[in-house]
DNA sequence: CTATCAACTGCGAACTATTCGCGCTTGCGA
DNA sequence: TCGCAAGCGCGAATAGTTCGCAGTTGATAG
């Protein structure tokens, strides 16, 4: 995780392509490395190392976590493998595929909307504009209130999972 | 850090008006407290807990982490103070000022962007009309590349301090 | 087809960031 | 000024990620 988000991204859209990638950049394809790119191609969404290593609920074979994190950090280097941060929590990885993605999430109810790169813009245009920055939201998502939160009163009495203290006696 | 970014904001201009809010929510004004809202007064930018523990390179005596994490937490419960991420590494915490700020972040030389709210509501109208979504940046800054760095080659050849691996011979 | 050897693996331990458990202390209302 | 729950400080636990190292293996040269 600790990769730049500066690396240029590779698609691949088979598991042989992403494989020619690596063998064309004199890269070894071990089991544990092509392991986790089945892994990445079979979950189709961001997910974290830890449910690569343990085999996506039985769709590939367990593995262990730590070469898991290096062929991560490995396919990132690369460009086929990108991570991002969805809230708190472990880092989620995908492939970067062919159509980039970036994302919006809730920060109520954890609501994610994954939206192609190009839907975003016009925000990114505003952006530049006012700030100069080329902004991208595959690291980081747009926070803030889905549609369904913001409507609903945006300041809950409070956050419901601990009321201790806030009491006036 | 566990406290849900939907907590009002409460700004405080001064130590004895922080104080005076806790008070008024019938809670207690311990010393350590008191030193961690001395402390994010002290810093006036994001800071880390650790650092706030520290003792801010002696700007208020050393206190123990653990503590200084409960009271960040209950702080932030109570709207006094937010956290944001701003790349990996620790969480940042900071006082809500009366101006509300978010970020923008290059994710490239990890230069730091502090802008007001209003700065940002053209961005907002736009992300809100095309998604319906409230966006805010104050947890999770705004990413990508500052005018600098965008202008200089995007994607520079490697991440330079890691050329394993990437040669053919 | 086999040997070679650096790239890579798997395992355990280390590390960073954060939280928890618990017995002692203290702020503050009565 | 007393009582006692809120809060403290300490140490241990937990989550996420990285490191060190001895053993294994994929790709190439022969």
């Amino acid at each position: 995780m600790t990769v730049r988000h500066t690396v240029p991204p590779l698609a691949a859209a088979t598991l042989d392509e992403a494989v020619e990638a690596l063998r064309a950049r004199g890269m070894r394809v071990s089991a544990a490395r092509r392991l986790v790119l089945e892994g990445l191609f079979a979950a189709g969404e961001p997910i974290s190392a830890e449910r690569v290593a343990a085999g996506i609920e039985g769709r590939i074979p367990p593995s262990d976590l730590a070469s898991v994190y290096r062929n991560l950090e490995t396919l990132e280097q690369v460009g086929l493998v990108r991570h991002l941060h969805l809230g708190h929590g472990p880092g989620l990885y995908i492939l970067s595929g062919a159509e980039e993605h970036e994302y919006l999430v809730c920060e109520r109810c954890d609501a994610l909307r994954t939206v192609a790169r190009a839907d975003m813009d016009q925000v990114r245009a505003a952006i530049h504009e006012r700030f100069g920055w080329t902004a991208s939201f595959t690291h980081f998502p747009v926070g803030g209130l889905c549609p369904s939160c913001a409507t609903r009163d945006p300041h809950p009495p409070l956050p419901a999972r601990d009321r201790a203290h806030a009491h006036r006696h």
